[in-house]
RNA sequence: GCGCGCGUAGCUCAAUUGGAUAGAGCGUCGGUCUCCGAAGCCGAAGGUUGUGGGUUCAACUCCCGCCGCGCGCACCA
């Protein structure tokens, strides 16, 4: 067990000690400003605030019931009731030693593993997959790596746009329109063309939205023909959605579409309808406002010159048809049957924060039981803009397509590393331009708070300098150098080395080591990527200050050197762990 | 109009249950390679956290007003 655990459970022990009765969970402690010490913990003045007691009081009276031998200093208390822990460097030493040893990481694995269904990424069926996708993408894919790595039971799933009425336009595009030989080329390109050569018909020609909706209502009413050319796009689709996966690392336990619910969405809607959570309005079926709520705060309402209205969830259109509303309904529902998990996260774009209120109110109503056990979560984040501020476009003003992004960043990572790294071998430095630019686009977007939007440059995301995913590579690569130079394989070197730690930078570092699985826990708990990223670049940026004032290779005595080729070993795998867990490689040079 | 979100250094962004002196990078200025990778490192300057109130031992964080920007507002997803 980590140092900061031990101290936290034996903090939560002397809480409950002198209050039986107190929720000790979120006493927590958090590292610290190192003039204090290596961990503080503020949890003592809140819980003071809420039982109106003495903060400084209570402080003091925790601390007397608190043993702490063995594993830190004696406890301080500062401020308005602030607890110091300072580690004893025998610990310190022994905790480095054992990751040393191979037998953990700086972290441990999740006491109480939850399941958690995370989706995310959600192509669609016959459209290219564009820059848009990279942050359900790479946030996602970051966060089930996290959760994996801490034990938890992940299940990722693809709800990919396989059904809808779009279908009812590319079928009559596939029939009328189809030119073969450029779906042989590059089908996702025919498709995108037909679509919007018919879309512009239908908003020009009542009679071609009429035809598009007769194929729609063939389809699903299982044609035979039409089935088979909506297979066969999906076909097409995927294959796509398979490149630009295998390129990224990303993989799903399950794809799931939109289509797989098809089948349960009448179901949904008369069960809706029986229970009397939605009614007939106007022909539609809609969920309404069940008065549960203020009407500030309840989205099922509308305010409209100073009077509240309805603003209900469809269910079901005038036309028969079901609404997204309802396959996600059907969803949640087989979500919740099927695996029983904790959390079902959903990585999307922030700005169907408004459906998602209304979806999970909407399963709170429905499925109570189930609800109770199941936290709901919208994960989501901002717009990727261009550097004039507005959403991130091509020259001409098409959105970027995700393999061409791709491309890019795997070029200008090519010229950057051949202006570096001249005399490497071709081959060395496509593959080496390949895992820098590919890191250098996913670290971009996991590093800024994901609520926010956030301003795309391919000259920031691929700098040496600041917080950027080379940055962290180019650390490992030079970790991997010293190896390289000194006798021993890093394994081997650290296997057997006794940690003596002397010099600042050094304590620096080892502390800051021991406060991944600190980060890992947060991003797992907040889901929210950027703790990790912040934590790399401090941890690489602690790495070169040591670098910079402790010679490793040419220490003073054996001695020091074990111990400082230890700390790099130690730095190089938590930066590689750390990474792989954020979907980015390392490389051994650059 | 109503709702949701945002506003932090010249620029791009951080800031983990409200916590201790709000941190980085770029840019600017100044140091640092006969020495393990200088794609680096060290330092300086730069802030009334949009604004006005409130709550608190403590506010970028919570509450209210105002200003500015973005997004969403039944039968697309």
């Amino acid at each position: 067990m980590l140092p900061h655990k031990k101290i936290e459970l034996k903090l939560q022990a002397a809480v409950r000690e002198l209050l039986p009765d107190a929720d000790v969970s979120a006493v927590l402690v958090r590292p610290c400003d190192p003039k204090f010490g290596d961990y503080q913990s503020n949890a003592l003045m809140a819980l003071a605030k809420a039982r109106k007691l003495d903060p400084r009081q209570l402080a003091a009276d925790v601390v007397a019931r608190l043993d702490v031998s063995g594993v830190c200093d004696p406890v301080t208390i500062a401020g308005a009731g602030f607890l110091n822990f300072r580690l004893i460097p025998a610990l310190l030493r022994q905790t480095l030693e054992a990751a040393a040893r191979g037998e953990h990481l700086f972290f441990d694995l999740a006491a109480n593993p939850k399941t958690v269904v995370i989706d995310f990424s959600s192509p669609n069926v016959a459209k290219p997959m564009h820059v848009g996708h990279i942050r359900s993408t790479g946030i996602g894919d970051a966060l089930q790596r996290v959760l994996r790595l801490l034990g938890h039971r992940v299940i990722s799933d693809n709800h990919i746009g396989d059904w809808g009425t779009q279908f009812g336009k590319l079928l009559l595009g596939w029939k009328q329109l189809l030119d073969r030989p450029a779906l042989e080329r590059d089908a996702i390109a025919e498709l995108e063309r037909l679509y919007k050569v018919i879309n512009a018909e239908c908003d020009a020609h009542p009679a071609r939205l009429e035809a598009a909706k007769a194929e729609l209502v063939l389809l699903q009413a299982g044609d035979a023909d039409n089935v088979a050319i909506w297979r066969e796009m999906i076909a097409l689709s995927q294959k796509q959605f398979d490149a630009i996966y295998g390129r990224l690392g990303v993989s799903f336990d399950v794809a799931l579409g939109e289509s797989f619910y098809n089948p349960c969405l009448g179901g949904v809607v008369a069960d809706l309808l029986a229970r009397g959570i939605a009614r007939e309005s106007e022909g539609a079926v809609g969920v309404f406002s069940d008065g549960s709520l203020p009407p500030r705060e309840d989205p099922f309402l509308v305010n409209r010159d100073g009077e509240w209205l309805p603003d209900p969830a469809l269910v079901r259109k005038s036309d028969g048809g079901f609404k997204y509303t309802t396959t996600d309904l059907a969803t949640v529902d087989y979500r919740l049957k099927t695996w029983s998990p904790r959390d079902i996260v959903y990585v999307v774009d922030d700005r169907q924060s408004g459906h998602f209120k209304k979806l999970f109110l909407i399963v709170d109503r429905w499925q109570p039981a189930a609800a109770k056990n199941t936290r709901l979560v919208h994960v989501g984040f901002g717009k990727i803009l261009g550097d004039d501020g507005k959403p991130f476009k091509t020259r001409s003003g098409d959105t970027v397509k995700l393999g061409d992004l791709l491309d890019e960043a795997e070029a200008r990572a090519f010229v950057i590393v051949s202006e570096k790294s001249s005399d490497m071998p071709e081959a060395q430095r496509r593959e080496i331009a390949r895992v820098i630019g590919l890191g250098a686009v996913k670290y971009a977007d996991l590093l800024p708070n994901r609520q926010s939007d956030y301003i795309f440059s391919w000259d920031k995301m691929l700098a040496l300098q600041g917080n950027t995913a080379p940055y962290l590579q180019y650390a490992y690569a030079r970790i991997q150098s010293i190896f390289r130079k000194s006798e021993s394989s890093s394994s081997l070197v650290t296997r057997h080395s006794s940690l003596a730690l002397a010099a600042p930078e050094e304590f620096a570092l080892a502390k800051h080591l021991l406060n991944f699985g600190l980060t890992l826990e947060a991003v797992a708990g907040e889901y929210r990527p950027n703790f990790l990223c912040n934590y790399l670049y401090d941890l690489a940026g602690k790495f070169t200050s040591f670098y910079e004032c402790c010679p490793v290779l040419k220490a003073e005595t054996d001695a020091t050197r074990d111990s400082r080729l230890a700390l790099c070993a130690l730095t190089a795998r938590v930066l590689k762990q750390g990474l792989a867990v954020l979907g980015i490689e390392v490389v051994e040079q650059m």
